[in-house]
DNA sequence: AGCTTCCTCGATCGAGCGTTCGATATAACG
DNA sequence: CGTTATATCGAACGCTCGATCGAGGAAGCT
């Protein structure tokens, strides 16, 4: 009994994570509110009342889409986090994070950033809070890098963390994972553009470089 | 006869600016797809019929938007750089102008950030074409700033003009124009963080500080 | 007056949507 | 064997949507 009950469980969580998977695809592709019950039906081979056994409605299938994703990111996050030290690394860290994640999961990354609207009453809140949290991470590196580099007061700490999403963020409108620049090579970009600027230290002759 | 088509001609453009400028925010506020033109047709105060009389679909509707905003966008920016010989000051004035347009007209650029995916067809290659062309004015205007700036090689060109569209177009996700930071401010923070990033040139005393 | 053009409207169509319901197959447990 | 839980399905319901159509009103011209 407990084996089978445990079999089961496990061949539920895999279907569950099948199905959002292609979810995820679809709704990237046409958008929440134009993609229907119906295009992952046909995708996933199943029925259209069969998908109902896995989720009660449309939007909690956006929710987990979105809630699990965010969360691995997070969790993963935190994990490379440990035992680092350095401000500066734990900024570089996070950006290679992000940027990792979205490339390799283009599909639910887009639906995070791009459907988060979409989301209504108690959902919402449950992913705001989850992006608050995300957030609060990244504003308090930024303030540590702020403290340990004499870095100016070029921005507002919130300014500035969301200008680095913003950054991180618009991949998903330009960025294609098998072009010219390798994903970890953007990252780098990306970080060295967001710490050290788009002019960087070039133009005075103390010769600071990135990496 | 020349004046009351002229008088009608115009009355019917305003109209026209108007049914745009309320459809702009109802597709902001509920998405393109979750809009319906009967909610047009009531904050209007048309009836539903009455409305293809100014537009041939929603989608064309959609497209209308996009394609107006953007190009007051274009041509003011374009109209600002007449004249202007410094590099860094043009890069300036390109975000100063679209921040700028950004939180006076929030609707409709959030609109144009944020429902590009959904327009198809001939609508989707006209509204590509526009948004290359405004990309390649800052891409040009970067390649200005690099060279003589003798500014290193931090990222690739369409890299840096990616991202500083992101860290721009990132602010319908956060910013609201009555909050703390006023518009000008905002604009000059990103504008800083992108010129001479989030660390500058604090850390060695040379002590170079963006005017 | 008659004619034409611009503009607005109510009524309606056909299609697609999310969701529900009852039936059914399978398999493990008593 | 009977019972129960798990999982899947076809059919249908109720609703909203974008778009169309023909009828009209208002205003200017001949």
């Amino acid at each position: 009994m407990a084996e089978s009950e445990l079999q089961t469980a496990t061949e539920h969580e895999e279907k569950l994570e099948r199905l959002l998977t292609i979810a995820a695809e679809i709704f990237s592709e046409k958008g929440y509110h134009n993609a229907s019950i119906r295009d992952l039906s046909k995708r996933a081979g199943t029925s259209l009342s069969g998908l109902y056994y896995y989720f009660a409605s449309k939007e909690e299938l956006l929710f987990m889409i979105q809630d699990r994703s965010l969360r691995k990111v997070l969790t993963a996050l935190r994990s490379k986090l440990e035992g680092v030290a350095s401000a500066e690394e734990k900024l570089r860290i996070l950006v290679h994070n992000h940027v990792g994640f979205f490339s390799e999961n283009m599909a639910a990354m887009r639906v995070i950033t791009h459907e988060y609207d979409s989301l209504q009453g108690e959902y919402r809140t449950r992913m705001t809070e989850l992006r608050h949290e995300y957030s609060d991470v990244c504003q308090e590196i930024l303030r540590e890098v702020r403290r340990f580099t004499s870095a100016g007061d070029v921005a507002p700490l919130n300014v500035a963390t969301s200008a680095l999403f913003g950054m991180m963020n618009w991949i998903y409108a330009w960025y294609t994972p098998g072009s010219n620049v390798p994903v970890e090579r953007l990252a780098e970009h990306l970080y060295r553009l967001f710490t050290g600027g788009f002019i960087g230290p070039g133009r005075s002759p103390s010769g600071r470089r990135a990496g």
